[in-house]
DNA sequence: CCTACTGTATCGCAACAACGATACACTTCT
DNA sequence: AGAAGTGTATCGTTGTTGCGATACAGTAGG
């Protein structure tokens, strides 16, 4: 489940790890209630300082997938509950202004942005 | 016209400079074959140093926007040769994809993503 | 040619990010 | 209460980034 975790990788280590667990989670690989390995268990499995394991986990708090419970361990929240808070629309729109940026850097306008998306939404070319 | 860099915003004086360059060149504030100011006229004028202008210079560059000629100064080039690449096509795609793999990871959907992205484009909230 | 302009190259330094080491504090179970 | 698990807090080291200082090199007009 973690094969594709590269420390030579200009992708941070932590950002790696929440990454594979954001999907992980979204695909309910883990489900509600659930509990994900502990620092020390994914830190070992990894070769990995389990600092680094608590970065990523601290990201996924945040983000509202996981609770951290002192001395009890980590635990997966149900998505319905991730998708009430506002965080959900900040995010959205955090995407949406990279995309933007990106795309302004490159000369394409945001009226192009959204045809190629609809697009692509429609199932791609 | 370089009233809004803020050196004590967490985007990089150069990125800023970059950025305002870009729109400005895109909407033919500057056209082609015109030259920009020099890195030491835009230096002073912006209270920066030379390298940070440098710095964003060379960034327009290897993105085709303009083109440095050394000792004679730095020069835009013509948007149309810079779009007629199918490269353009290949790097919005590209980007969308991204946009809707980020979003789903989130549990976002391509339709939200959709409103969302009409919403920044008309100027936000 | 030579002066006054252009961009270029190479440093140095301060701030920050990524990662690790290690000690601390809480919970749960017996 | 105590042991064995859990997350937390605080450091130090290393590499990278942003920015500046300063010397180098090319170009163009008098």
């Amino acid at each position: 489940m973690f094969d594709d975790i590269d420390p030579r990788s200009p992708v941070p280590l932590y950002e790696q790890i929440a990454a594979r667990l954001r999907v992980a989670i979204a695909s309910s690989e883990y489900s509600a209630g659930e509990s994900l390995p502990s620092v020390r268990q994914l830190a070992t499995l990894l070769r990995v300082n389990p600092s680094t394991v608590v970065q990523a986990y601290r990201d996924l708090e945040r983000e509202g997938f996981v609770e951290m419970r002192h001395g009890a361990g980590t635990y997966v929240l149900d998505l319905p509950a991730i998708r009430r808070t506002g965080e959900r629309e900040r995010m959205t729109r955090e995407l949406v202004r990279r995309l933007m940026d990106d795309g302004a850097r490159l000369g394409i306008s945001a009226k192009e942005l959204i045809e190629a998306l609809k697009v692509e939404a429609a199932g791609g070319a």
